[in-house]
DNA sequence: GCAAGTCAGTTGGAATTCCAACAAAAGAGG
DNA sequence: CCTCTTTTGTTGGAATTCCAACTGACTTGC
C-alpha cells in the first residue's frame, strides 16, 4: 500500500490530507486494493455495487452495451481517478455499465457506507474525505450540464458557439485554447467533424472567430 | 419553522430522519428559511454561493443566460427540492445560473461546509443526512448521464429506442408508461416534435413498438 | 351543444447534417 | 530529404431534420 502513496496524495478524493494520516484513514475506511489483468472484468452490468474503485496504475474501461447489444465507451479510467462512484453513492440495485480492465491495474476499492459512516475515532481527516467525495461527485454533475447545454442546442454552429463561449468566459477573456483535438471535440458536441470542421471554417469567415490549432479567439 | 416539517420529512434529503431529531438537526445545521416574492432574485449568476436551497412552498426557477443574453429555463424546483446543491457544494467561484422566484415562496437555506463538518456532538442524523445528500447528487449524476446517452445518438430514431429501451428495462418488462408528453419528451431529446411523432409512427408501422398516449410497449 | 384550448399526427419544401472520399498541412522517425 | 502517419480542411450527393401550417381527437368550461 506504501508505495501507492504518492499517487493517492494527487487525488482529488485526498486532497488536502496529510500523508501521515494515510495508514489511520485508509484502515479506518477498510479499503482493499486488487489487481486486475488486462481485459479482466471489474464490474459486470446488472450487479449491485457497493464499493466504487480508484485507480492506482494502469487504465480502466467503462462500456454500455445497449438494448442490441452495441456497446459504447463511456469513459477511460487512469491513475487517481474514481470509477463507479455515483453507482454505489446512489444505491442504484443495477449497475447499467460494465467496467474492465484495459491493462495491468492495481485498483483501490472503498466501501461508500464506510465513507459517510461515522468512525469511531472523531477523525478530522475522515471529514475532509467526505467534503471531497461530494465536491467531486458535485464537479462532475457541473460538467455534465454543462455539456448537455452545449449538445441540446440544434445546429452545429450553435454547439460551437455554446462552447466557445463557455470556453471563453471560463478562461477570463476572448482568447483561450482548447483541451480538444478536432475529432475529440466533434465528439463531445455530438456531430460530424468534417461538419464542425466546415462550420468552423465559415464562423472564421464571417469574421466571429478566429483560430489557429487548439487556440481560439471570439471577436 | 415548525410548520414546515411536513414539507421536510418527504424529502430526499431528510429522508430516514425521525421527527424528533428535526429540531436538534435544523439547529446544528444553522439553517436559516427567507420568503421571497414573485419574481425576486434568490441567486445571481456570478456570486459565490456556500448555502444551498432546498424549497419549502412555493416553486423556483433556474435560469441560464448564454453569451449574447439568451436566457433559457433549465429546471423549475417545487416543495421538497434542492437548487444549487451542486454550485454549493463543488466550491465554484462564479455561478453560472440565476435561480429566481416564481411564485411567492418560503425557501430553506442550509450551508454546504456546515452539512459536512463534524457536528460537536456526534449526532447520528447528521451522518444520515451526508449519505442523503451524497446519493441526491450521485442519482443526479446518473440521471445526467443517462440523458446525455440518449441526445448524443445521432438521429431521432436512435434516440427514441435508446431511450424507450432504457425506459422498458426500468420498468423489468416490455410494457411500460413515460412521465412525458410528445412536447416535453422531443424537449427532453433534443429533437423536433413533429419529426418525433413521425418517427414514432415509423416505428409503429415497422413493427417494433406500440403505443397509446404515454403507454408504450417495445416487441 | 358549442367555442376555445390542448395535444398528437401528417405533410412538403427548405435547411442542415451525414457520409465518404480526397487534399493539404504538420509531425515523427529514419 | 523522404516516407509514413496523423490531423485538419473541403466537397458533393444522400439522408435527415427542421419548420410552419394544417387536421383531427379529445377536454374543459360555459
Amino acid at each position: 500500500m506504501k508505495k501507492y502513496l504518492n499517487v493517492l496524495k494527487g487525488t482529488a478524493l485526498f486532497r488536502g490530507i496529510e500523508e501521515a494520516d494515510f495508514e489511520p484513514l485508509l484502515s479506518c475506511l477498510q479499503v482493499r486494493t486488487v489487481r486486475y489483468e488486462k481485459g479482466q472484468a471489474v464490474f459486470s452490468g446488472g450487479e449491485r455495487i457497493r464499493e466504487f474503485g480508484v485507480v492506482l496504475t494502469g487504465q480502466v474501461q467503462v462500456i454500455q452495451d445497449d438494448y442490441y447489444g452495441n456497446r459504447s465507451i463511456l469513459a477511460n479510467i487512469g491513475p487517481g481517478n474514481l470509477f463507479g462512484e455515483s453507482f454505489a453513492c446512489a444505491g442504484a440495485d443495477a449497475l447499467p455499465v460494465g467496467v474492465t480492465a484495459l491493462d495491468a491495474s492495481e485498483l483501490l476499492f472503498i466501501d461508500c457506507g464506510r465513507l459517510t459512516a461515522p468512525c469511531t475515532r472523531a477523525c478530522d481527516f475522515h471529514n475532509r474525505l467526505i467534503q471531497n467525495m461530494l465536491r467531486i461527485v458535485s464537479m462532475k454533475n457541473i460538467a455534465l450540464t454543462q455539456k448537455i447545454e452545449f449538445t441540446s442546442r440544434r445546429t452545429t454552429r450553435e454547439k460551437l458557439l455554446a462552447y466557445l463561449s463557455a470556453e471563453a468566459r471560463r478562461a477570463g477573456g476572448s482568447r483561450f485554447s482548447i483541451p480538444f483535438n478536432r475529432q475529440e471535440l466533434a465528439d463531445y458536441l455530438s456531430v460530424e467533424r468534417s461538419a464542425m470542421s466546415a462550420e468552423l471554417g465559415k464562423l472564421r469567415d464571417s469574421g466571429v472567430l478566429h483560430f489557429h490549432k487548439n487556440e481560439f479567439e471570439l471577436l
